[in-house]
DNA sequence: ATTGGTGCAAATCCTTTGCAATAGC
DNA sequence: GCTATTGCAAAGGATTTGCACCAAT
């Protein structure tokens, strides 16, 4: 189950969240989590790196990774497989879901739920522990939609 | 084994769709999708590569992942971005969706739809332009689960 | 005859692993 | 002090590219 709807914690929850489970809050894991919070959008693990590495210089990419991973085991991002290049993490709490574009691998936001009841009951009942629905939508983001009618004409 | 007939479009049809974008019907990309409708499960580029060899010897990996995106554009095939792993390529025409088992990576099937009737037309609304809409369950599968709680159970 | 497709090899990109050193608890 | 976590370097996989040759139209 997802966890305790509380649109903000912060990162002494998470301190606290990590000792719950005998593991430990460092330095790395709280920046980490803080800059996947800063941006209101989705973010690959380089970019993550890049950002944390300001803040605390040589913390290096498989950290960021394990770190990223961890936090979605404990309910505080989401993953996102955009299909087309690297995963993406996701700290936005708000139920959204994403567009993809096939042409130039852009990835947006929309807000919005899905209902996804049904769906989950059924997995339970095949003895799946739904932890997550991730709902992705393919197809071409308006600019590209524009340029390939460009293209299809100029073809003729 | 006999070829199952396909239930929606033999090849002559991906000769017809090819050729009415200037485009060529390979021995390659009619074996491809032939051998991608004969499992009744999503399948791997690799796999699909395995299979097509056997058939067609010599047939390349970058010609299977060109065609089986090929085949996406066409709207004979549906990605699956199962996230861990490697990308699946499903030619199922009935609505399914897919769970993902987070701890060993299987990818299971979910007969049923989802109204996501809402979602495509604010997609819509924003400019893009929809082609697909893909729904993944991540979660742990039925064994993960028991073993799971077999290890929590050993910590203590 | 054109030119779109293919195969090959190599490159690229993302992610994970093995292991010694470090630092939370 | 114990051991989870880190950083480093390197491995591993999946997918893509460049290019010369081949074959479908």
């Amino acid at each position: 189950m997802p966890l305790p709807a509380s649109p903000v914690l912060d990162s002494d929850d998470l301190t606290g969240l990590l000792h719950q489970r005998g593991q430990r809050a460092t330095p790395q894991r709280l920046v980490i989590l803080r800059e996947l919070r800063r941006r209101e959008r989705h973010a690959t693990a380089d970019e993550i790196g890049q950002a944390v590495r300001e803040a605390l210089p040589g913390t290096s990419i498989p950290t960021v990774y394990a770190t990223l991973e961890l936090l979605v085991e404990l309910g505080l991002a989401r993953r996102v497989g955009a299909g087309s290049g690297a995963t993406l993490y996701d700290a936005r709490t708000a139920p959204h879901q994403h567009m993809v574009c096939r042409r130039c691998g852009r990835v947006d936001d929309l807000d919005g739920e899905v209902e996804t009841g049904a769906l989950r009951e059924a997995a339970g009942a095949d003895g799946f522990h739904v932890e997550g629905v991730e709902v992705v939508m393919s197809g071409l983001c308006a600019d590209c939609a524009r340029r390939g009618e460009k293209e299809r004409a100029l073809r003729r």
